[in-house]
DNA sequence: CGACGAATGTAGAACGTTCTCCATATAACG
DNA sequence: CGTTATATGGAGAACGTTCTACATTCGTCG
């Protein structure tokens, strides 16, 4: 009779920690301690404890764990799930995941800051043990604030001097001056940056970083102290509508840098249309060869930045930041040039 | 003093439920039943709470929501995320959610039974409301097996017959259809598919729904009882050589259906550097209508299945089935010719 | 005026973990 | 043999919600 006391368990069908403990005959904290290998277990406690998990096919409740400790889970925040680029990011993420027990959950932000703000609570509010927020929108006094509630990796937000959270970046400033001083060694004198529309980038933004980089390159090849930066909206409409613009203009430039491959793709698919050829009438660089600028029929001359090994990177900084580590850390990575023919006739069609 | 008891919240910085109780000076029930807007709340009361929540900027806990109740999150499961038909069904998620109290959080289960599995069941242990499997590799019987534990709705996955979950579908067998029927009218008459690799496949998969309309289309157009259907395998190195041994082939169709633009656009472009003309050699037709087979340097003909359209119906499906709703529906979709000048040179080029 | 039902609010038991103390057993040591 | 350290296991209080019962207050109607 006492023993049907304690079944209460079983109720409805799940198994919880307590039917293991039952089933091999020891407590629940005993159970728990197993999980989370803490100290004052013997081996045969172990054994049993195991054998019972087994068995029983149980998994642990994570919203159980969230509510008291670990979920195990870390939160990645994509601002766009468009854009090629960011598919990379989470391919390097599940990577070093992979073999942990951690396990990623993406949330989509589209870009629109209240959404990433609601998105990064969620997380927060989930017990999630860490966050990995690419490219973000939301400025640093912000990050900051949430960062002291949990783990934070930025990628795609240069803020070096951010103590809160530690970032991840690819060297935009310098992938910039990469694919100008590419095009200078082509010859190529008047050029031009397409960049992305005024309100869509803040200060800490890649693309604020690449135009920096285009600046500096373009000074130090002595081609004027304010290079020409054109800005094309990145709504659908109105985006081929500047292109085309730019691409029909008189004085257009002998060569232009993309901030991303996105822009540069579609610019060399419109300038194909108009009859503007490329790269004989318009050199064409782009950014993040992504895998369509690899096509064949695309050809697209692009700076990589290997998404993979950022996600890569950023997932194992988390890690360590989630194990206790507390000093910011602000990891850069060299992007290289891969050449192919938008750049110049001869452009290195097999590239790496 | 007898307040002083009740003050034991604020122990650490969280606004609680218990902290709103307090500062609005009604009891923590109460509070609950604002939040869930459920019976018995007076005009009165409901004003008092709702100020509180905003004075205090208080976020319920999903972990704790999860414990007990709904947690108001549903969980999307891709199967891979580089394929650009997937970032369009969450687009068409995220589009019918917003305006919700929902929100999603996405897994990517890269094609790995193992890995789909085990973020399936995680999102079962974190409580999540219901799941969005997006073209799911399991087999039924797994997959209505983990339906009685949550609500499910699966896209792309061909079961009508499921009766534990629903499924979202474009009619790939109609789909398949259209574009030999268009290749038909377009006069060509020997006439292959690209499909997927063997294994990358099972019975209810879409690759297998395209093959079984190509087959009926090519019978039906009197061309023969077993049409010509190639396999290219998924991993990159083989894919491409594959592509070429096609590509070289004396006895070359006339006209190709690839199972996904992923494939086609690559075929096209490899086309191109082996000299084979399209559509003059070779016409070709894929399927998705992917943002890059609707570039005017790509110029694929392709079969369009709004996959944001998919999205946002299986999203309805699924909050009506969280809803209450148990009886299985099984939705379907038809599918749409984009005709471009793969197909002829006088392929509509100016499309939608 | 008594009785009954509707409307409103509250107490308190779950939910399935983690983790801090404790209790006990065993070993080590003088 | 007593005393003290050390290893092992367990009890039970959180964690922040939801939700079932129940208590109270009114109105209404015969």
């Amino acid at each position: 009779m006492s023993i049907e006391d304690k079944q209460k368990p079983q109720r409805n069908g799940r198994v919880t920690i307590r039917t293991v403990a039952a089933h091999a005959g020891v407590s629940v904290a005993a159970v728990s301690k197993v999980m989370r290998n803490a100290y004052g277990v013997s081996d045969a406690l172990r054994a049993r404890v195991t054998d019972a998990i087994e068995t029983l096919a149980y998994r642990p409740s994570r919203a159980a764990r969230g509510l008291r400790g670990r979920s195990f889970t870390i939160g990645v925040l994509l601002i766009d799930i468009r854009n090629p680029f960011l598919p990379e990011v989470i391919a390097g993420v599940n990577e070093v995941l992979g073999p942990s027990h951690y396990q990623a959950m993406i949330g989509v932000s589209d870009a629109r800051v209240q959404l990433e703000t609601s998105l990064i609570e969620s997380m927060i509010d989930y017990k999630m043990d860490g966050l990995i927020l690419v490219a973000p929108r939301l400025p640093s006094e912000i990050l900051a604030k949430f960062a002291v509630q949990i783990p934070i990796v930025a990628v795609g937000y240069h803020n070096a001097s951010a103590s809160a959270f530690d970032t991840v970046n690819a060297d935009d400033q310098r992938g910039a001056e990469i694919a100008v001083e590419a095009l200078l060694a082509c010859g190529y004198r008047d050029i031009e940056m397409l960049s992305l529309g005024e309100r869509q980038g803040h200060a800490v933004s890649v693309v604020r970083q690449r135009e920096i980089g285009f600046r500096r390159a373009m000074q130090r090849g002595g081609l004027g102290s304010s290079p020409a930066i054109g800005k094309i909206p990145i709504a659908s409409p109105k985006r081929e509508e500047a292109m085309r613009k730019f691409l029909s203009r008189k004085d257009r430039p002998r060569a232009v840098f993309c901030w991303s491959d996105l822009d540069a793709i579609t610019l060399l698919s419109l300038a194909m249309e108009m009859g503007v050829r490329v790269p004989e009438d318009l050199a064409v660089i782009g950014y993040d060869n992504s895998s369509t600028a690899a096509l064949g029929l695309v050809n697209l001359a692009s700076i990589d930045q290997s998404g993979r090994e950022l996600g890569q990177i950023a997932t194992r900084a988390l890690i360590s930041r989630i194990e206790g580590r507390t000093a910011s850390e602000h990891i850069f990575q060299i992007p290289s040039l891969v050449s192919r023919n938008s750049l110049t006739r001869s452009g290195n069609s097999t590239d790496r």
